[in-house]
DNA sequence: ACTCCGACTGTTATGATATAACATCCCCGT
DNA sequence: ACGGGGATGTTATATCATAACAGTCGGAGT
């Protein structure tokens, strides 16, 4: 769990990291008695390649290779906004892809730091940007829902 | 300047918001020796209309009514691309759309608060978030170049 | 004043991302 | 078996953004 964060910078065995987030899945919408769906769980799948943002119309392009009948946008939309209701997918918005989050379960969303060499892409949750955050908005008395931090740079691989 | 964060949830003479920021603009580009055509000058007050971020498509059509010969979508995609070098103006990724910014001249980008009910929104810049993040980004031995951070919620007049 | 260059703008077409609306299917409880 | 509701299929379209090339304008140097 903790581990994926600090392994997306290193080699590591992926299949493991895609196995564990597929088992970690089933269990928690079984729990929630929510369907993880077949199309749900292929969508999870390629979003968890590997550890870089992909965006609806990549994915959409590897179920027109891989299935029988090519998928449509609003398959691919539907999958990824379940996914997302479930905390198990995070939208970038700052290039419009979405990444498997590595400790579903805690509904909450972190920071991400964006490597614009190589894309990868690692969420942290940073304890110091949450209050920071909080101590923000309490200033101007406003009430978060939602908070997107995005930062784009240089991975350690790649500076 | 400091008085526009604080001031766009409360009733204010908005003209003046948007005089100075064109004034201020002018005076930028003229020290940077860079040209604030008409068009650019024209999307930077449209930008500024009111402390709500506008979407490129919204600033066509006001300039499709307000404008002799309508202007096409390029046409302000290089105004906003301009005013964003210029620190002028700010995207925000989470909306697709544009805010004028309060304190140009120091290029930067803060944090900004975006109510979901009236869709105000301020921009901050809060010491403690910048420091929370470049803390986070070096524990990660991360080089920032770009930050994004987007606060969704209710602003006081809404909540 | 002339002319040339580079920056700016116009124009057309298209790419990229996302959703509306309605039809169909299929799982599950009864 | 069947009926209802959630899931998916299908078609069309909305929304956001840029590529590519043509034309125009403004200022520096003469």
């Amino acid at each position: 769990m903790a581990s994926h964060q600090l392994s997306a910078y290193q080699p590591h065995n992926h299949e493991h990291c895609i196995s564990e987030a597929l088992e970690e899945a089933r269990s928690l919408c079984l729990d929630r008695g929510v369907r993880l769906t077949a199309i749900r769980e292929k969508v999870l799948e390629l979003v968890w390649q590997n550890h870089q943002p992909i965006g609806a119309y990549d994915i959409l392009a590897i179920l027109a290779r891989e299935e029988s009948r090519p998928a449509q946008p609003p398959t691919v939309y539907r999958a990824l906004d379940f996914l997302q209701e479930q905390g198990l997918v995070h939208r970038i918005s700052s290039i419009n892809a979405y990444m498997g989050c590595p400790h579903p379960g805690e509904l909450h969303k972190g920071c991400f730091l964006i490597c614009e060499k190589c894309r990868t892409t690692i969420e942290i949750d940073h304890p110091g940007i949450n209050q920071a955050i909080h101590s923000c908005a309490d200033d101007h008395n406003f009430a978060i829902k939602e908070s997107v931090v995005e930062l784009t740079g240089l991975c350690p691989n790649c500076k």
